[in-house]
DNA sequence: TAGATTGTTAATCGATTAACAATC
DNA sequence: TAGATTGTTAATCGATTAACAATC
């Protein structure tokens, strides 16, 4: 009895596996660790495409990136046997998995929010074209830009925010405008449908049970950590 | 015999302990980790002297900042005793520590090289006064801004690098040029005595011996670490 | 003194590296 | 087959958390 129960658990577990497995898009859970370094994995792929290399050993992609043959290997296996032994790894097949996990095709559509230097700066860099995220719109309050195209990109009346997100089927939001319109406006972006919000206005988000994930960036973080390095090598010199 | 040997080692290994502890700079190691943690503290601690506390407890901090108050008060403690049993941290003093810890007060003098839309929200943006960090030039190739000032800051022909780095003391030089220019104007720093340079370029900066600490930013990564977890809640969704 | 909260040590957890069997 | 290099397990290292004695 209780060895054919075992067994029943077992096969269940096999069942559920299988399930799991089958499901076209699972995503097993990647420390954050990994996941933070993959866009650096996609910089040096393109490189290596660039250079016109096909195949790569985690060995020498190691001395190129700075980091152990081990890391590289044990990182490529979270989510799957991208390689082949005594070869190394195929590089435009590598990319391509890359790609996915990152979700460069899904075409995801972005808006920015705030059309001053820093928005104006990040729309003509060739960042999104690159990762294949399509910036479909600016928004701004200034009379001055609203109907002027940046880049590409045409610059619409803050009025227009929710209808535009809508028509345009805006996945992301890139938040560039002065902190002090962060709460009001992200209030307004809950109630949209987009899913992802990237933060340069150092202000913490309220985003409540709504579902969409931010990314912070804090370049004055950045700053300081530099300082902290320039002032201890000034130290060291002493 | 052998006990003196010992005896002398141990009492020599005093004496350098106590010169290293003697020097009036003298910056234990300290792991990555923490140091990339601190700018966060820094930020924290100026919004509790925004809002007029004088006092905070580990506890309390690790509620603002959503971690732990051990690791706090772990973190913390790499740079001595800041705070009093049963009472607390003095949120000032605590600041003023952060802050010799970071470099602020050095007063470190910045030079911004490439004067486009990166380079102009930069200058314009209150990060640098807020970090102590002054912004005395910058430089651009295009004869329609040299002489201009963006922000505060004049504008100079590249042709005047080395001269006014040399003329104004430049600690800190931030690259947000095309990344096509970033080899050759690394070569020209390189041979002037700045100590650090921010990265907006995307290209690794080659920097020999030359002792000068670099600080890269990756915006494209960020975009990707959100376009990740988008993609990741967009499956989950599912 | 009693209560609070740090500083610090020890325990846990997670991430990196080393090693090697599997296999192309 | 022999050589190369991955995938994967085990060992190490480092970072975080828990616990509590020290002390204000």
């Amino acid at each position: 009895m209780a060895e054919k129960s075992y067994q029943d658990k077992e096969r269940s577990l096999e069942l559920l596996q299988k399930e799991i497995d089958g499901r076209d898009s699972f995503r097993p859970e990647v420390s954050p660790a990994v996941i933070k370094r993959l866009p650096r994995y996609f910089r040096y792929l393109r490189e290596l495409i660039r250079m016109g290399k096909s195949r790569v050993s985690s060995a020498e992609l190691s001395k190129m990136m700075n980091v152990t043959a081990s890391q590289i290997r044990q990182d490529l296996n979270c989510f799957g046997g991208f390689g082949q032994q005594g070869y190394g790894y195929n590089v435009n097949y590598l990319y391509t998995k890359i790609c996915e996990i990152l979700g460069v095709g899904y075409g995801f559509r972005a808006a920015v929010i705030g059309a001053g230097n820093l928005g104006s700066a990040l729309v003509r860099s060739p960042m999104f074209e690159k990762r294949g995220v399509d910036v479909v719109a600016m928004f701004d309050i200034s009379k001055q830009v609203v109907g002027k195209k940046i880049g590409n990109v045409r610059v619409y009346d803050m009025e227009e925010l929710e209808a535009r997100i809508h028509d345009f089927g805006v996945d992301i939001v890139i938040l560039t405008l002065p902190k002090e319109y962060a709460l009001d406006v992200t209030s307004r972006l809950v109630k949209t449908g987009i899913h992802g919000i990237w933060n340069f206005t150092g202000k913490e988000l309220e985003l409540g049970d709504s579902g969409i994930v931010v990314e912070n960036v804090h370049l004055g973080d950045s700053l300081m950590t530099l300082c902290y390095d320039v002032a201890k090598s000034l130290e060291n010199k002493k």
